[in-house]
Order: structure tokens, then sequence, then C-alpha cells
DNA sequence: CATGACACCTGCTCGC
DNA sequence: TGCGAGCAGGTGTCAT
């Protein structure tokens, strides 16, 4: 679920409340989330720890310890994180919870469980976040390195879809299925085309439709859709701008023709409009 | 290396 | 009203 605009609203949400508190009592309710880490280990490791940074990489929070260990929580469709008070109602969905020194709660919550939680060294948080692109939002990403990342190592990724090259993380990170959706019709791309055909032209517009997106959702909070809640449990309010996403059957912003949804490209819910994304 | 199928989970919506 | 089918913003694995 939450793309990078969303992930980076939690992250920022969440850490005036965590960063300098110590993690008092870690319980996990719901093991199947954690992957190459036992609850007991988890749990442990945690215990008595001073949460030094919190920060976002791509779709993951990356909430980093005072030894140096990282926690990365990936809440993919349906996760959630928040801090409230202590004494909160909790419910069946809650799959971790971490009672901090100040007196508040942290906790983890996912419907599907589908989300993921690392524990990890510093050497296994390089490794972890060296499989992942390079983000549209960072310094210095121009629009010929995304068109070298659309192509992906080896520059043979040419005749993949260029939306499924953009959701691909290891091409480039942190962007899913709706801001590619609106990243691609803002630049007036046609989803299904093969990344190896994008003019360099495109690239440009296609970069500057990405980031301008990517930006205006996070000033937004973020897109919520269905389950998606900001670290403070609000809905985002992103969606009322959505210009592609969601309107099949609505006419374009730019042309009028009637927007389309199909699933051909990845089996995913791809919107575009026929008439004015070549 | 790319692709497509499938898996992981649960809840909600829609059509009958 | 009830029930099953299909769908959901993500990603990992497996066979081809």
């Amino acid at each position: 679920m939450p793309e990078l605009p969303e992930v980076e609203t939690i992250a920022n949400d969440i850490r005036p409340g965590l960063v300098g508190s110590t993690l008092e009592s870690v319980r996990v309710l719901r093991a199947d989330v954690l992957r190459g880490v036992t609850a007991r280990r988890f749990e442990r490791a945690l215990r008595g720890r001073r949460v030094a940074a919190v920060g976002r990489r791509a779709k993951h929070v990356v909430i980093e310890l005072d030894d140096e260990h990282r926690v990365v929580i990936q809440p993919r469709m349906t996760g959630s994180l928040h801090v409230s008070a202590a004494n909160g109602a909790s419910d069946r969905y809650v799959v971790i919870a971490a009672d901090l020194s100040t007196g508040r709660r942290l906790v983890f919550r996912d419907v599907r469980r589908l989300g993921a939680v690392h524990l990890l060294t510093p050497a296994a948080w390089r490794r972890y976040t060296e499989r992942l692109g390079p983000e549209p939002l960072e310094r210095g990403f121009t629009a010929p390195r995304l068109l070298a990342a659309l192509a992906g190592r080896g520059g043979r990724g040419g005749r993949l879809a260029v939306k499924k090259a953009l959701m691909d993380q290891r091409r480039i990170a942190g962007v899913g299925n709706i801001y590619a959706n609106e990243a691609l019709w803002s630049a007036g791309l046609d989803p299904s085309r093969p990344a190896g055909t994008i003019t360099s032209a495109e690239a440009r517009r296609l970069l500057r439709a990405l980031v301008a997106v990517l930006r205006r959702s996070i000033r937004g909070r973020g897109t919520t859709v269905r389950d998606y809640r900001t670290g403070t449990g609000e809905a985002g309010t992103f969606q009322s701008r959505l210009k592609v996403y969601g309107r099949a059957g609505r006419p374009c912003r730019r042309c009028g023709r009637r927007l389309v949804l199909t699933h051909a490209v990845d089996a995913r819910a791809t919107y575009f409009c026929p008439g004015c994304q070549r």
C-alpha cells in the first residue's frame, strides 16, 4: 500500500515521539511478519535500546537503534505505524507493540500481515539497501539517470513496459502503482510503452511528472484509497488530487476522452487516457 | 535476465 | 439478507 509519499509521512509523524526514547518492552503478537529473526530474539534485541533516528528508504521505515542495529518495517499493502498513548485501545490486527520510556507506545498494525519486519546489523542493512535502486527525490537524480535506471542493470530492460520498470524497486525505489499511473498520465506516456523506446525528451517529462506528483502527495500527507493511515492515524488527502487512478470512465482532465482501466500491464490496475498518452 | 503464475493474508464490495 | 467471486496501493519465489 504505502508508496514513497505515504512512508515519508509515516516516518515524519512517528519520529518526534520515538527519537531519544527507550524501548522498554516489546511484544511481537504476530510472528509471521518477522523476517530472519524469531519473536524472542527480536524482543530481546530491542528491549532497553534507545532510538537514535527514524528515516525512510523507498517504501521502508527505518528505525535506527543506539547499538547501530536497524529495525526496518515494510508496511506493504495494509500496514500502519503509529505512536500513541500506552493505554489506548488495541485490536487483533496489532502485530508489534513497544512501550516507550516516555509512557507512549509504538504500534505496528497490519490487517493482511503482508508486511515485513527485519532486524539488521549495519552490514545486513548495507546489503538490504543496495538491492534497492536510486530514489526519484534524491539529489542528482536526473533524466539520464532515470533512463539508465529504467533500462536496468546492464541496460537490458528495454522491452519491459515503462510502467513495470517504474515500479521495479531494483531500478527505481519508492514508486508503486498509484504514482506510476499518475506520473505516466502527467507525462503523456502510454504505460505499456517499452521502456527502451522512451526518448530523452520524454524522460525529462517523466522525471518532472514523477517528482512533482511525489512532492505534492507528501505535502498532502499521502493518498488514502482504503487502508493507508498517516503516523497520527488519519487518512491522507492526496486522493482528491489524483488525475487518473480510480477514475476509469470519467473524462481525461487534459483531453476529455474517457479514461480506461486495464490489467494488461503486469496484471495490475492500470489507468490511462487512450487519447493523450502515447 | 525477463516473464508469468502463484503465494502470502484478510476484508470489502458487488452481483446474483 | 446471504453467499461466493473477485479485487486491493506490494513483493518474493519458482518454473520457463
